[in-house]
DNA sequence: ATTAATACATAGAATTATGATGTATTGTAA
DNA sequence: TTACAATACATCATAATTCTATGTATTAAT
């Protein structure tokens, strides 16, 4: 992503999306994934996703259980019940948003976002 | 808008964007059209919106020129060339980004953006 | 006559992602 | 086997942007 401003307030959204899609996730995972589903657009940092993995847990969002792999330690993170209400709150603000931002910028164009 | 960061990132491009459609404009039109356009989702605030004026101008993207109303005096604001240049990289972007975002969040919905 | 709306402005606070930096393990290609 | 890339975590200072609070002043409406 080009332009760092843009994704300023979806971080916790697409991770909390993502753990309620897929489960369990660590970090680096999450990353991955992301990179991936988005085409190469959005590369999480370190600096950016351990730190929002910190905070969402500190905030009751999400728990995480360690696995040991050969000497290597990965932290799985998962919802807890409040994360996944906050999952649902926050995906639909995003949508709103986004049809939001369609109506200002781009009137013209067709969009569906159910 | 409920989510203020959301937001960061598209201030600039809707200010130009407007300014590409409507030619001149001053900046509390600025602020009610794009309220009026919103659905009043998005309120731009004085301490938003007057201080990022001042700095596309002084980043050569607008002009501005005064005309005395009464007593009052309104700043018309119109895109430079440059302006004119940014504003179709910055909607271009924009529209990249929500493609992206919809492509992470929300890949089952159907979703037009040309 | 008082209040709301219009119209501009600035400074400090808050928020958030990034860059830089660090440690350490594991897989791979030369 | 050795160097490099990838994996996997972490933190701190910085940068960037918008908002809150505050200010001045004019005009319209009640």
């Amino acid at each position: 992503m080009h332009n760092r401003e843009l994704l300023k307030g979806t971080l916790t959204a697409i991770v909390l999306k993502l753990l309620a899609t897929e489960g369990k996730m660590y970090g680096y995972e999450i990353a991955q994934r992301v990179k991936q589903l988005s085409g190469e657009k959005i590369l999480l940092k370190d600096g950016s996703l351990y730190p929002a993995l910190h905070k969402l847990t500190k905030d009751g969002l999400l728990q995480f259980e360690e696995q040991h792999i050969g000497k290597r330690v990965r932290k799985y993170y998962y919802l807890t019940t409040a994360g996944t209400e906050q999952e649902k709150v926050e995906s639909e603000q995003l949508k709103e948003f986004m049809r939001t931002l369609k109506k200002v910028l781009f009137p013209d164009f067709t969009f569906q976002l159910s």
